[in-house]
DNA sequence: ATTTTGAGAAACCAAACGGTTGCTTATATT
DNA sequence: AATATAAGCAACCGTTTGGTTTCTCAAAAT
């Protein structure tokens, strides 16, 4: 099944995972032991996440290191990227209106 | 029932409902012609996306227009600043890879 | 005054979600 | 060789999701 980046991070624990194999892999154990769940309900998470193309792995001996492709994160900023532009233009139009404050108070 | 902000956009729908009534306030039935969906389906999304408080809403007779609270998109702006970080530096080492590449060329 | 229209609310439904339990396979350990 | 451990997989379970249909209420429009 293919799935995209929004329904991976709508998962309060899939959030943590992500932020933890972002900086070092680690394997589904290490994961479970991190947050207080089992190591079967990591396993579905990984499963989903790899399902979002969000993965590297790399076996060593039988543990399996997950870690995160962290330019896919990028398709949330990529989409982020319209609101942004209006937030700022709002932050401007907000400075203008300090502006005239505090020249209606020279 | 509260929610976050991630479980908002994790819909499709949803997503380009917010982009939709982040530019200008929307009535229901609206957004409702824009897909090709129900007015009672996108009732519900505008339930959810309140109960994630993202929306301001203004009367007008019988017609409520919805507007997005831009700066609430923040949020995940702020969540994704975390890997934004490493996905810089992780260029910054690709820009040095590179040249040293060009150095060997020479 | 009656009818139409915009909108939320409730009941219902199939599908998906998140989690648990139990099983199997592969790799280490003893 | 026998045991222990890492991990994936399948079946099951209760809850949530996204959607439809029906109903009600309030505000136009006729």
């Amino acid at each position: 099944m293919k799935r995209d980046v929004f329904q991976a991070i709508a998962d309060p624990t899939r959030r943590a995972i992500l932020v933890l194999i972002a900086a070092q892999a680690m394997t589904p154990n290490a994961l479970a032991e991190k947050f207080d769940t089992t190591r079967q309900a990591v396993s579905k998470h990984i499963k989903i996440l790899n399902e979002c193309d969000l993965l590297l792995q790399h076996k060593e001996g039988r543990e399996i290191y997950y870690k995160l492709k962290i330019e896919k994160m990028k398709q949330v900023d990529e989409w982020l990227e319209q609101f942004r532009k209006l937030w700022e233009t709002r932050f401007a139009q907000l400075d203008d209106v300090l502006a005239q404050l505090k020249n209606k108070n020279l």
